[in-house]
DNA sequence: TTACAAACCT
């Protein structure tokens, strides 16, 4: 524990401190009125159908949601299929993979019947964790937990082992899914040819081809997205055009996708004009250009210094009825993090909120890193909270830069407030980073105040 | 938070 002999102080202040920074409180259901919430007939039913899920989605870290699940189990609690899941999800996405396996041991012994999207959704988060074996042993245990297995989560697995180079074991993958009769579909080949076109095999990428064809599977959109997207960020535009030209002698329409990959390409050779021409382009062909069209433009403009531009193209988007999602207030929050302007930064996750957009954890990511860029280091905190309080949560190196700040500046309980978040969620300082914290605090630190709260911090944390 | 292409952060 840290300082445990303040804990109680501590609390209080942590309570002040949320109230005093919560000042994002934009959310619609926050925003509407209580009586009218009354009538809205699905969240008052499923509120009062599954208490346990409810509470565990409210769960600010994976910690606090086991021991939710334990509370319930004690009162005799059978949970089901979706109580599972929720659970499962959280604990996932927090990649608290520990204890996503106790809740799976849990869920087998107590045959309790399973969907196969919840393994596709671990699928994913091992992928993502570099955990491709758990994957593949789970993939393989997904009978036992009385589930019907399908190509969507062969398809799902396919996704990991590629995304992280295990070829042989996707190519094994593939065969298998003929051994167990699947028909496979598109998706698996674009999974495969995907996965050689981010190798730059070519070659590779054109044999799969080949045996989708010969296979009698339809090429998808999604298809030639991946060659022509490949053809574009080896800047061969005029190979991609001739590609587009291709699909729809073959009957295949573009999407929004086809055209902002092509339009990434024009902008990648140095072509800015071409880029927004194509957007007409696109419209004139009968495809309505969408928020990512949008985004590439405006990631163009951030990228040449061009940041006002960028931001009237966001507010061309508002004009024109389309809604901009996270993405494009994220790629305008980028550019200005990056300028230092982290306080204009701020705004726009203001104005992202009152239009109804929720930040994502790249979004926090960067504001926390743009505020302790600029030796903001209360902004830091102030964003941080709000990153907390969201379910997101930053690098270690995030952690450990904003510790080292608030030390420097004198705010203690900053910096314990850090560590405590940190210690939630069983992040840990190596004795490197502890050296090294040691030694930036120190610096300059010419009562030796600093350093003495230093000391006081590694021995509580090491306790 | 049912697989694949895609603009943002690692």
């Amino acid at each position: 524990m840290i300082l445990s002999n303040s804990t109680k102080t501590h609390h209080l202040w942590r309570l002040t401190f949320s109230q005093q920074y919560r000042t994002l409180p934009f959310n619609k259901h926050e925003a509407e009125p209580r009586h009218r919430k009354k009538g809205h007939k699905t969240s008052s039913r499923n509120r009062y159908d599954a208490p346990f899920v409810n509470h565990v989605k409210e769960a600010r870290d994976p910690g606090e949601a086991l021991t939710l699940f334990h509370e319930y189990l004690q009162r005799g609690f059978k949970p089901d299929y979706p109580s599972y899941a929720a659970l499962l999800y959280k604990l996932a996405r927090c990649q608290d993979f520990g204890a996503v396996e106790e809740v799976l041991r849990n869920v087998e012994d107590n045959n309790v019947h399973c969907q196969e999207t919840i393994f596709i959704a671990l699928f994913h988060h091992y992928g993502k964790a570099q955990l491709v074996q758990k994957a593949v042993d789970l993939f393989n245990r997904m009978t036992r937990f009385n589930c019907v297995r399908t190509k969507q989560s062969l398809n799902g697995l396919l996704n990991v082992l590629v995304d992280n180079g295990w070829f042989l074991e996707a190519n094994e993958l593939f065969d298998r899914g003929y051994e167990m009769g699947f028909r496979l579909n598109s998706v698996a080949f674009n999974v495969m040819i995907k996965g050689w076109l981010e190798k730059g095999e070519w070659e590779q990428a054109n044999k799969v081809f080949e045996e989708m064809l010969e296979r009698r599977v339809e090429p998808s959109v999604v298809t030639y997205n991946s060659f022509i997207g490949y053809l574009c960020r080896n800047g061969e535009l005029d190979k991609a055009k001739d590609l587009l030209e291709d699909m729809i002698k073959k009957g295949k329409r573009p999407n929004a996708i086809t055209f902002a990959l092509l339009m990434e390409g024009s902008c990648l050779i140095g072509e800015h004009d071409e880029a927004k021409k194509m957007m007409f382009d696109m419209e004139y062909r009968g495809c309505k250009p969408t928020v990512v069209n949008f985004g590439v433009l405006m990631s163009d403009l951030g990228k040449r210094g061009k940041i006002e531009e960028a931001k009237s193209v966001l507010h061309e988007m508002k004009k024109r009825h389309m809604k901009p999602d996270v993405v494009a207030y994220n790629i305008l929050i980028n550019y200005l993090c990056k300028e230092s302007r982290a306080a204009d930064a701020y705004e726009v996750l203001f104005e992202m909120q009152v239009g109804g957009c929720e930040a994502n954890a790249a979004t926090y990511r960067m504001l926390v890193d743009g505020f302790c860029g600029a030796g903001d280091f209360e902004g830091g905190l102030k964003v941080l909270n709000a990153m907390l309080t969201s379910g997101h949560f930053p690098r270690v190196e995030t952690f450990r830069f904003m510790v080292v700040g608030l030390l420097k500046s004198g705010n203690l309980d900053g910096a314990c407030f850090v560590l405590e978040e940190m210690e939630k969620r069983q992040m840990t300082f190596c004795p490197e980073d502890w050296e090294a914290l040691v030694m930036e605090s120190c610096r300059g630190d010419e009562n030796g105040s600093v350093g003495e709260h230093v000391n006081e911090l590694v021995l509580t944390m090491e306790a």
